[in-house]
DNA sequence: ACAAGTCTTGAGAACGCTCTCAAAATGCGT
DNA sequence: ACGCATTTTGAGAGCGTTCTCAAGACTTGT
């Protein structure tokens, strides 16, 4: 309607209203002493000639930015993006994230950094110094990451630690691995597997263990053995093929195999299939992640699906909401669910000579 | 080292290195008239003191805000994420986008707008409000919507229009769509399909054009027929579906299907299942885009490799140097490649009864 | 050696907003 | 009605940068 406009100020619409600068910017931030007729009247003059108010000029004055960081590995992303291997991880937390900012008129900004290097200080400095986020957001194997989490703390900068259950500042959020493997380890005894083996992630990762507990938990609630059914990879493709080879030479009895990503499971079901296995009649297999890869293979696969959006966005509110009263140090836990497809079956009837 | 330091600004600098916050500023960004010593010596104070421009007061001032704005359906990524469908052309777009701004000394920043509804307009306007980010990049379909374009060519916003080839403001760039389906239709040509047909995608976007264009300039080279082997969908799994089973109703003879997205290929390669069909063997499929998920299907898929993060990295990098004279609507092109897997195969050799 | 440049440096305003604090208006108890 | 507490409004400074413009320090040509 207008032609190249100049921006939009606070002063042009202090002006229509006839306020002051202050009033209006009471009216935005939504200020508690107004009397309604003004604030309708300042309403209707932003309306009018459609203020917003720039983020940029709120962040120099105010104390908030209304910027989330989420904070990830270059080098990984880059790998993962060079090997056109699927980043549904890095997906799944932007879109949590970016939908509930955008909902408290936050915006979430990713920073790719070397965090394995001793640049980290150096590189996260830079970004926190540029951006003066309000809060970040932490994945593993970050969210236990010393240098990281220091310096935040150093710089008083709220932040959440995904997948971390320590103690220590920032608040800490799981997505229930322990349940979410014990799960998935029942599910497979009540189908009536006697020997359920995993594929354990690498054990940086705190969430490695916590599955490991949870299959060995599920497992003795079942009375079933554990001993030689437990192999580690670092969540890659070549790495779970290693490990299912190692596994199945091993136990020729195993019937069932939980594989602590996707990718692992995916090799894990080339194993199978170079064995002669027919997948779920001869082995059962049940992965972790439940990205989008696992759902068109054949047969499409059983997984646990992590809450990753839903945990990044309660961590966007936890981060955006800690004026009121700080989170003391309580672990904030958001479940796994099982997604049954076609890769889980009863174990064949001979197969086990299991009682030998 | 330091205790909880206050954000060091570029006054503490100029306090340190003992000359104006002006000559700073110019050192920080390159100004042209520094003697080499002051230079040197405001390095210094600057690492010294870990100094970090604030993008805020950046913007504050200068005419610069150092970001990039890529805009998103919000619908269409919404829904993509509800049923974890993969969003890699997010995934990509936002990686060539990242690592390319974060070279510049630019963040990336990602909308989601909902581009159906006439909130396009105040949504934008918002946005980039708010933002009021460097450059814009658009993506098909929005690339060549015209609330879109106008209202960024009203402001003055740079802005690339992906795949869209069109006229007018904005800097138009292409993935070769008509070169690739060339390619891939040449090469099953090559392999001796004679009937070889295309599941396009939806008619509002100028690149499935493009892509029936090459298909067709290709069988007319190969001198082979093009009619009543073209369908048309929306990208998805399900209209895929209907496609592959309409086009293979038709065309009991044809041996070759190429589908304009993965999603779409999937449903092709379950219907050709479901008829008893094998690929490669009965029936040949390629693919366009090259996510994650057709590296694991049964067999895995040859497929166009659409360069999305190096044209997204490219319409940054355009952007970005928008000031070096204006790019004077030269379409630029990004070449897409053929990713061959397997499945593709010259046609059973029996097969066809073509000249019936 | 002098005027007329060019290079280098700095001073001060400006960007758009929110803070703090004080002034004006209102409400209330007696 | 009167004083006091409370609510509502506004004025002005300040956030950390870059911009504009002017002053000082060098060159250079003659």
């Amino acid at each position: 309607m207008a032609r190249v406009r100049k921006t939009v100020t606070i002063r042009d619409v202090a002006e229509d209203a006839d306020v002051s600068l202050q009033t209006v910017s009471r009216v935005v931030n939504g200020g508690p002493n107004v009397r309604p007729q003004l604030r309708d009247k300042v309403r209707a003059s932003i309306e009018r000639l459609g203020y917003v108010p720039s983020l940029a000029a709120q962040r120099m004055s105010g104390s908030r930015s209304y910027i989330i960081l989420a904070i990830n590995d270059r080098e990984r992303t880059l790998a993962d993006w060079r090997e056109r291997r699927g980043t549904d991880w890095v997906d799944q937390m932007l879109l949590g994230g970016i939908l509930t900012c955008s909902k408290h008129g936050y915006r979430m900004m990713v920073e790719l950094i070397d965090t394995h290097s001793d640049h980290v200080e150096r590189e996260l400095g830079a970004a926190l110094s540029a951006l003066q986020p309000d809060g970040v957001i932490l994945t593993p194997p970050h969210s236990e990451n010393r240098l990281i989490t220091e310096l935040l703390s150093a710089r008083a900068i709220p932040f959440a630690r995904i997948g971390s259950d320590v103690a220590g500042p920032g608040i800490p959020m799981t997505m229930g691995d322990e349940g979410a493997a014990h799960l998935a380890t029942t599910r497979l005894a009540e189908l009536g597997h006697r020997r359920i083996a995993m594929i354990a992630g690498p054990s940086q990762y705190s969430l490695s263990g916590w599955r490991i507990e949870g299959w060995k938990r599920a497992l003795a609630e079942a009375g079933l053995p554990h001993e030689g059914l437990l192999e580690a990879g670092d969540f890659g493709y070549e790495s779970g093929t290693r490990a299912a080879r190692a596994l199945l030479a091993r136990n020729p009895d195993c019937t069932a195999i939980i594989a602590s990503s996707d990718q692992m499971a995916l090799a894990a079901l080339e194993v199978a299939r170079d064995r002669g296995l027919v997948v779920p009649r001869d082995l059962s297999l049940i992965s972790f992640d439940n990205t989008p890869i696992v759902r068109f293979t054949q047969p499409p696969l059983t997984a646990i699906d992590q809450p990753i959006a839903e945990t990044v966005s309660r961590a966007v509110e936890q981060l955006i909401a800690r004026d009121e009263g700080d989170n003391g140090g309580q672990v904030i836990e958001v479940a796994a669910g099982l997604v049954e497809r076609s890769s889980t079956a009863p174990p064949p009837p001979v197969s086990a000579p299991a009682r030998a």
